[in-house]
DNA sequence: AGCATATGTGAATAGTTGTTGACTAATCGA
DNA sequence: TCGATTAGTCAACAACTATTCACATATGCT
């Protein structure tokens, strides 16, 4: 298999778990590696560390390390090759998707809680 | 786990070949199960068949059935899911974001050539 | 009717991925 | 220095996924 750079990408965006990481890294500037661990209560440290070494490689998100401490935070154009594969895909509709991404900026919270997954991976839906 | 809508979306662009048949039927606005199939060397028809039920229940295509052909077609606005996510991540860089989507339509065919796996999943980097 | 074409489905298998438990390394505080 | 804290790595196993082969279904052709 070819494992492109985009593949890491997409590999790495097709876990709940790790879209759920991304979006408590995200909705703080930074976070210790325990710190995302401690709001898990169905996944262990030890898979959490897994998934920050996944997220890491594809370019998602970014480590400090401070001290015994590591600080994560999300990179600043990490999706660039999903962006390009979607434009690439939905030419017709380019002015609706760029639409909702402006849009989106109105309105964080409420795409926030749109944003299924945000924590815990089993949730009541 | 709990398979939620969006769950469907991110894990059908997971593979690659499901990218690259995505890619193919944007292409043209409609294509038989056949025709896709011919279009890979390395992988068979019934794993294709397998990839479209999965791109279908994803939302990522649509089947019209005529006779015993089925042609696919990519639908519309998709990638609502993986736009959310994204926009809510990264509210910071938004318009870096739209900005990226509106250069692309500028220039669809150079876009097209940077999605890497356009078809073969073995062709030589 | 009989055979070819187009395509999906199901069982079985091979390969990949996620999770865990035990261990290691670095740092801090007493 | 000794024990606690933070965090990664490794080996093993469970769970999931992709692929294939054989079969089923629908249609068309002669």
């Amino acid at each position: 298999m070819k494992t492109s750079e985009s593949d890491a990408v997409f590999a790495a965006l097709a876990d709940p778990t790790r879209r759920a990481i991304l979006s408590l890294i995200g909705e703080h500037s930074e976070l210790t590696a325990g710190e995302i661990a401690a709001r898990f209560d169905t996944v262990g440290r030890t898979a959490i560390s897994s998934h920050l070494r996944i997220l890491r490689l594809a370019g998602l998100i970014a480590e400090r390390r401070d001290k015994q401490f590591r600080h994560y935070s999300v990179t600043s154009s990490p999706a660039d090759a999903v962006v390009r594969f979607l434009t690439s895909l939905y030419q017709n509709s380019l002015d609706d998707l760029a639409d909702a991404v402006k849009h989106a900026a109105l309105d964080a919270n409420t795409l926030r809680a749109l944003t299924e997954e945000p924590l815990s991976k089993e949730q009541s839906a």
